[in-house]
DNA sequence: AAATGTGATCTAGATCACATTT
DNA sequence: AAATGTGATCTAGATCACATTT
């Protein structure tokens, strides 16, 4: 998908070209152009810092936010002060929809990974946004149900398989969602820490760095700081699907 | 909650009523009673016995469902053919939705722990309720919503906590959703085995089994046969919440 | 027959402790 | 300084193997 706004400046000054992207996100998706220019004129692009949050667990859910750029890890912090990485999302990904659907709390956190925008309602305005446009609602259901199956889908890996197998599986979703073609492979687009990747799939750092050694060892991936390649991308395939590797 | 309707045949007899229960569902709050009394028209029947199965996981996603009595657990299989339970639903839940949000196959399996009867409703139909009756779209956001927070609250738990925490979190939720007060404490109120246990928290029955017996040493629970009784539940809620126990 | 209980043993992966790299 | 690599050690919980209970 090319980018949709490399800045908040350039948002505002096209409103057509707005409502025509906004028509691309699912959860707007088959509106009329004159209902996506209302909704977009509604929007404001808010811009944030590697490391910064859009908004923290716990805190009022007052607004809604739709990606535009960058990249955005949505976790769960535990009691003791752990993370915990739910999915990273891209542009045109929407999320913070707790608001809108009645929550009075974000269940979970927004951090970019990388310098992100994202156009942002207040959950107000969303709410009747969902309330006047029937369509809109419906999309929300399919998507959200759709997370729901996505979420049931590795809790149950995550019940039932070993670490090695959670890490390969993690590391295809994310060069699926993110992947750049390099000359050695395929690369993870955004910084990846061993930690996130650790954080995403239920172990430690400490696992991640070792069986990512081994894989460098056997010719899989090529790896350095926050970097991630994969080189033999069906070779994790197999690990993740107990096949046999040939 | 009172019984809503004890077998398939004193159903159809009095319409109005099935109204005002359906009323009372979440995914139905709202509605006009003349609405209700349409969709309750349009549902018929389904009792199915201890064991069997409203439907498998990975079937045409032909119908939707709402329990009436019993109960059902909500489950997924690995390729590998171990199951993992992902909630037990009681009465006034809905399940099966899948098909209705646009799903050609049931991502999860609904099999009955003891004798349950539901409400049917083709996908069909109830997409077109869906498309029909905004505030049934409204309705369906917010629950599937809540089931996605539940799930990725659980998800960080499975990360994050040991196995006792995780075992003595489950049991608390099913006396919450399902418990019975009884001489000795609060039992949950249906068949429930110490496999059942494991495939709800990502253990063994093994473990399962040592920690109920260490448990019914220091008088926290009573247990038999697919039986669980809670006598000191404060003592639980100390070991899932970390309190010191007194 | 299916569910449960429990001792003995094993092991995947966590934890600890440093060293090295970017 | 933050991220990574890796040897040494530990341990929670799985696995195995029976025995017992309902």
């Amino acid at each position: 998908m090319a980018r949709w706004w490399v800045d908040a400046e350039t948002l505002p000054h096209d409103n057509e070209e707005l409502a025509r992207r906004l028509g691309q996100v699912p959860l707007f998706q088959g509106l009329a152009a004159d209902v996506l220019a209302r909704i977009g004129s509604q929007a404001h692009p808010k811009a944030i810092g590697a490391g910064e949050l859009f908004f923290n667990e716990g805190a009022d859910a007052e607004a809604f936010f739709v990606l535009t750029s960058g990249r955005v890890k949505l976790t769960q912090l535990t009691p003791e002060g752990h993370q915990v990485v739910l999915r990273i999302i891209g542009e045109g990904d929407a999320f913070g929809g707790a608001g809108a659907f009645g929550d009075l709390t974000y269940p979970i956190g927004a951090e970019a990974v990388e310098p992100a925008v994202a156009l942002v309602w207040t959950s107000d305005t969303m709410r009747q946004v969902l309330e006047t446009e029937p369509r809109v609602a419906l999309n929300a259901v399919q998507f959200v149900a759709g997370r729901l199956h996505d979420l049931q889908r590795r809790h149950r890996q995550l019940m039932t398989e070993r670490v090695e197998r959670r890490v390969a599986r993690a590391l295809l979703r994310l060069v699926r969602e993110a992947g750049r073609r390099v000359d050695a492979g395929v690369e993870i687009d955004f910084p990846v820490s061993r930690q996130d990747i650790a954080e995403m799939t239920g172990t430690t750092l400490y696992t991640v760095s070792r069986l990512l050694s081994a894989w460098e060892d056997r010719g899989i991936v090529e790896s350095g700081r926050q970097r991630i390649t994969l080189t033999k991308p069906h070779a994790l395939v197999a690990l993740a699907e107990d096949l046999p590797e040939r």
